[in-house]
DNA sequence: GTCTATAGAATGATAGAC
DNA sequence: GTCTATCATTCTATAGAC
């Protein structure tokens, strides 16, 4: 349900880049990749278990190792589809690059952003936190991350005054924000309300206080 | 050697708070939280098992729960000794509440509040992050903790300008610092060195951009 | 207080039949 | 591909002798 791809229904008997057989084992892939996502939510993102896991999608454990090599390439495909909705869930680039715009395009990715972070925590957690003791994102993954990452700042990057010691104010200051959020009041918008003046703050900072 | 209490070398006969025995139990309760900081700092928070920790000290395992009634109970410990060693770090609050010292105290207390949280990652993880599964502080452990948060923004407060949802400002940036620098950058000074930059700008956002 | 022994329950992962 | 059976660990925690 949650991210599952909705196929669609004829497929071209002429381009069969991958065999139903493939393309079945594809599905059950996203069909576990789903469950997982179920379970972190309820369970927290440590409190996941192939056992658990395959018992959600009607599965033993051991059937699972068809699909994944390891509980950790399931952490890591999690890690691609989180950084891939976060692609999905970041705003177009505008096409002009006035200084007006552009504010508005860093209001509109700040609390996109925000809202990105806060809405699964446990996503959040395997994104941006290391929480997990042995996994670390494969470099394919890893890849992934960093174009999200440059796309959220995009729109930072077309101002030239802004250097990337700014960006590393933006990026800190916000997902300090996002941290509070979560931590000391869960479901509430204490932090949240404040993104906007979050946003006039940095944009004083590295854009500097008054253009002449 | 890390946190060991120095005794001093006579005690007072005349004030026997602690019998003996009493005293030879809580010297070895402090020798076990010891250790168990030794083993998070190389093995990370939830590395923390009590075989490894029993081994440290030189027991067996079952031999802890003369000293502690559980594990959570050594992460409780852990966790006030933590907010302990906070309030020992963080500056005296100054008499008089010109502008010019508060804006002083407020560069230092920041920077030694990063400087302390990045000082020991498992400790940020166990005071900052909640990230072990059951764990919650008790009440006592929990009072220390406000006690140090309100010691640490207790000079902010001294501004009358300064709101409440000021200071839930000044911690998310300051927090989103400490994490940024520990994620990307760990044992470096890239998000360190912009720490004075974030103070100053706070200060303008919270207290107003110029003084009339 | 410390030990041995062990309960009791999880876990990730593998072997091999079907 | 899926299963049963099981390995091999690890863990917290308890019982009871000394």
């Amino acid at each position: 349900m949650t991210t599952g791809s909705s196929p669609s229904g004829t497929d071209s008997p002429t381009a069969p880049s991958e065999s139903r057989r493939a393309r079945r084992h594809d599905a059950t892939r996203a069909e576990i990749l789903d469950a997982a996502w179920q379970i972190v939510r309820r369970d927290g993102l440590t409190g996941l278990s192939l056992r658990d896991l395959a018992a959600q999608v009607g599965m033993r454990a051991p059937s699972l190792y068809s699909y994944f090599g390891s509980k950790h390439e399931i952490y890591d495909a999690m890690f691609r589809q989180g950084y891939q909705q976060m692609l999905l869930g970041s705003p177009e680039l505008p096409e002009d690059t006035t200084e007006e715009t552009l504010v508005a395009f860093a209001h509109e990715a700040a609390l996109r952003f925000f809202d990105f972070c806060v809405a699964e925590p446990a996503r959040h957690q395997l994104l941006f936190l290391r929480t997990i003791p042995g996994f670390e994102p494969s470099p394919e993954s890893y890849r992934v991350a960093v174009e999200a990452y440059d796309r959220t700042v995009g729109g930072l990057r077309r101002f030239p005054q802004v250097s990337d010691a700014d960006l590393d104010l933006w990026t800190a200051a916000l997902t300090g924000m996002v941290s509070q959020q979560l931590a000391n009041d869960p479901g509430g918008t204490r932090w949240r309300d404040q993104v906007p003046r979050v946003v006039e703050m940095l944009l004083a900072e590295t854009l500097g206080t008054s253009q002449p």
